[in-house]
RNA sequence: GCUCCUUUCGUCUAGUGGUCUAGGACGCUGCCCUCUCACGGCGGUAACACGGGUUCGAACCCCGUAGGGAGCGCCA
């Protein structure tokens, strides 16, 4: 038997990152078994479903490079089915219709919890036909007859088996006044169209999951697996969301994060093989198994999030990292035409670096002619006692033929030897003249991918007399 | 309120009755390395929610309690 997974959002709103590890699960679970995977919009919620929001979910699977091998497929075009299977489930007496005025239904279930009962429908118009003084054209809904005795027991591969009285189920609606399937009949239906043979999906749905196979079953078909993961809270421990700041996958891509590190963070939580931390979507797709999925709920580690970027920054496809990194050079307006290449960029500072982000804000004086000078910095480091050295560095760093790492470090040594300093009182100082501030990749590194004109031009201006007045001053 | 799920270091987790004086990772932290910031290396810190059972023996099995989460919509 093939295996077919899906990943069903609802279009209202972009793809957060619970929904996203959902996705993945699922992902990984196909690509695993060489199933099938399947993208399918739920967007029967009419008031809330947008076409900007589907495509943001789109947008986000993709950059996230889950690709689907199916849909994505649109509830509201299967409108006609739902419709279909509604007949027969009316022909069979598995579903009525039912009148009862959402006034009334509203005021029972007030009743009912103020009395500290569970709120459920009363089945009033279960007993079939048409309530004496109402119009049998007049707007209804379609209610499930859901059994109301015996129980559901199904075996769930996260948390084993799992026991519901139909007692405590009632009488779920349908089909709505205006004819459009409810989550719970849309998904059923479309689960059981689509040959979906595993459900993967949060556990905010194990409550529902009796009622699906009771729908099910009143069809004749046999229900499909189910996997119920657990949800993703917040660092408090609360469920995620906004004020848990980034909680959509596009906003970690806007903050910096690549792809790997975030699907890699995402399959850690809440999942384990063994002690290993670092998965390429090769190891993921070989060492995924539901079975080793955590039951209970995981709180979101930013800090953790930090660790592996860096680590792909550093050790992740070069390419690929500097065709994210070109994407945030341009978000900032940064022409990168101007200065090194972006994976020389990545190989000098991804170790300094969290993020792309950072890695922008601090590699900007490699692309600008204007250096943009730290008060402080200048203050401390480019003191009258050092513009010898300087003087210096720019004569012998002017004299090299070959403007490479060994050289450029070697004409450092030499003049901090001649000079009868320590490395770092030439080192530093020309780190400020040259990017403006007290931090940079090793100075030979700087200056290599800062190029030699760049270079002698700086150490001109700071040698110049007018720039120790100026910037000593401001 | 009712029903369901869940509980190992601050966080993510390993662990499926003895090999656990509980392992790894992030974080924090000490030392080393060092031209800055980092990276890295070597250490350190810190947990089986609680109470009863079952058993020769429980982090692991059972039952309670407490905490956390979810559901109870003509939302999904």
């Amino acid at each position: 038997m093939t295996v077919v997974t899906r990943f069903a959002p609802s279009p209202t709103g972009t793809l957060h990152i619970g929904g996203a590890r959902t996705a993945l699960y699922c992902w990984l679970y196909a690509r695993k078994t060489h199933g099938k995977f399947i993208l399918r919009i739920e967007d029967t919620d009419t008031e809330r479903s947008t076409q900007a929001s589907t495509a943001a979910i789109l947008d986000a699977m993709t950059w996230l490079g889950l690709h689907y091998d199916e849909g994505p497929y649109y509830q509201m075009d299967r409108l006609a089915r739902y419709r279909a299977v509604i007949e027969q489930l009316l022909a069979t007496g598995h579903a009525y219709r039912c009148y009862c005025s959402k006034e009334r239904l509203d005021e029972m279930r007030t009743a009912q919890m103020a009395a500290k009962k569970k709120p459920r429908y009363d089945g009033r118009c279960r007993a079939g036909g048409v309530p004496t003084g109402v119009d049998p054209t007049a707007p209804h809904v379609i209610r499930f007859a859901n059994p109301q005795s015996g129980e559901v027991v199904f075996e769930d591969l996260v948390r084993g088996q799992l026991v519901f009285a139909n007692q405590e189920l009632d009488d779920l609606v349908l089909i709505r006044t205006d004819g459009i399937p409810t989550y719970n009949f849309g998904v059923v239906i479309d689960d059981w169209d689509m040959g979906i043979t595993h459900v993967v999906r949060g556990d905010d749905h194990i409550n529902n999951t009796p009622r699906q196979i009771n729908i099910l079953r009143a069809l004749g078909a046999s229900p499909p697996h189910y996997a119920h993961v657990s949800m993703i809270l917040g660092k408090d421990g609360k469920r995620l969301s906004k004020r848990h700041g980034a909680v959509g996958v596009m906003q970690f891509r806007e903050e910096g994060y690549l792809p790997e590190a975030l699907l890699n963070c995402l399959v850690r939580l809440g999942w384990s093989h063994g002690d290993q931390e670092i998965f390429s979507i090769t190891e993921m797709i070989q060492h995924f198994e539901i079975a080793h999925l955590q039951r209970a709920p995981a709180a979101f580690n930013a800090e953790k999030l930090d660790w592996l970027n860096q680590h792909y920054m550093k050790q992740g496809d070069r390419a690929k990292v500097a065709a994210e990194l070109a994407w945030h050079f341009e978000r900032v307006g940064i022409e990168v035409k101007n200065g090194p290449a972006l994976v020389d960029i990545i190989d000098a500072q991804a170790e300094r670096c969290k993020t792309l982000v950072e890695m922008v804000q601090k590699s900007g004086y490699f692309y600008t002619d204007t250096v943009t000078y730290a008060a402080a910095a200048v203050k401390k480091n480019l003191t009258a006692d050092v513009l010898p050295h300087l003087a210096h560095l720019r004569a012998a760093l002017a004299a090299l033929p070959q403007w490479e790492k060994s050289a450029i470090h070697a004409v450092i040594e030499q003049v901090a030897t001649t000079a009868d300093v320590k490395m770092g009182k030439v080192a530093q100082p020309l780190r400020v003249a040259v990017t403006g501030d007290t931090v940079s990749p090793p100075i030979d590194v700087t200056l290599v991918l800062l190029g030699k004109a760049r270079t002698l031009a700086r150490l001109d201006a700071v040698l110049h007399p007018d720039f120790l007045e100026k910037n000593h001053n401001c």
